[in-house]
DNA sequence: CTCGTTTGTCAACGCTTGTTGGCAAAACCA
DNA sequence: TGGTTTTGCCAACAAGCGTTGACAAACGAG
């Protein structure tokens, strides 16, 4: 072993068309449809190759659920071009990356998933909306609030394919979701009446 | 057999029964962590009864993920109220019933749930847009948009369990999404520039 | 009471799953 | 060259799954 660290093995190649079999299969059937056997098949190897460099399936999907929305710089933007430009970026960087459609495929039934998941959007989105709340206080639950509709439009466009969501172009998408976005992150938030109406007439 | 139809059987409390258990462990598990067999120890008998009174695992299924959104009448609604109505029922008809939560479960990564919940929103909140819509043509896509923010709402709070969304009351949800929920609905659909901008600064 | 039907239990099937250990070839180092 | 490590394949395991069919008890009609 000539490098101590990070060592180029000879079964990189294999490593990494496990991961990308992985997050096909993973993307495509959810983290219990999605059989080792199934990942080793498409990475053309056998079964026990997966175990011998992932250890078991739980720590292979955690390998190959890292996700990175890479969230541009938004300060230099003018303030009533945030929501689009976020919309456009999530789009876009869904679009072409599987992983996201993974992790809502498994994290819906999957607890280290959905950690992952909430994770990301703590981590990543947090800071954005930390820097661009009105009021700090609120930031997480602008994060939030920016997740339900991101995610929902990724669950309903590429999990569920509800036919209309589908068949808007990208531009159409970020025309009717930027200033959801935009409210969620700059608007004010709403001042909630003490004590709600507790029944209103159906 | 003295009614020919809908005879009330010695076995309906068995049946209602397995159709309660079934929903909480699909709302709990997902379609294939939920086992038959866990189905069956739930409502305290055997599994191959489960087999006899609804055939397989699928059925069981369409017969457990049955689901009205009961959307009450909108028309005599002052229009500016209809986002926070219509969010504030969708909260109350989800919180006490598990049903939809198994129907988000199971259709992440099972076809049929999925086509019953685009049936869900076509066929229920579909004709609802219509006759709100401004313009009818695009009733289906701002049906499709309130799919994507109130289910995205569901998935960040009953199943991911994002923390900030979680911690939203009902009046302060309905607070920051009816806003949403309204411009789908009612506002004037987006211009979309006809040759969108390939590229951007990042 | 008696006979046919319904309700429920039990044991087993065939199959798939994640996972393991042994073994052969190839690659590497000396 | 010889010895060690790495890479890969093969066969098998224990467990869990949906599903099936046989059989006993409870029931209802005549």
């Amino acid at each position: 072993m000539l490098n101590t660290m990070t060592a180029a093995r000879r079964s990189d190649g294999t490593r990494a068309a496990i991961l990308t079999a992985a997050r096909e299969r993973f993307a495509a059937d959810g983290f219990e449809r999605a059989t080792i056997r199934a990942i080793a098949a498409d990475a053309n190897i056998d079964p026990s190759l997966v175990m011998r460099y992932y250890g078991n399936k739980e720590k292979l999907f955690a390998a190959a659920a890292e996700f990175d929305l890479r969230l541009p710089d938004l300060t230099a933007l003018p303030p009533e071009r945030i929501g689009a430009v976020l919309v456009e970026h999530f789009l876009e960087r869904w679009a072409g990356d599987e992983t996201l459609l993974a992790l809502i495929r498994a994290a819906v039934s999957h607890e280290a998933a959905a950690e992952r998941m909430r994770e990301v959007f703590a981590t990543q989105v947090g800071p954005v909306a930390a820097r661009l709340a009105p009021d700090p206080a609120t930031a997480a639950v602008r994060a939030g609030l920016v997740a339900t509709q991101m995610l929902g439009f990724a669950l309903c466009r590429f999990v569920l394919r509800v036919p209309p969501v589908v068949a808007l172009d990208r531009a159409e998408a970020v025309a009717w979701l930027a200033p959801t976005v935009q409210r969620y992150l700059l608007g004010e938030a709403p001042t909630v009446p003490i004590d709600p109406p507790a029944d209103f007439a159906h």
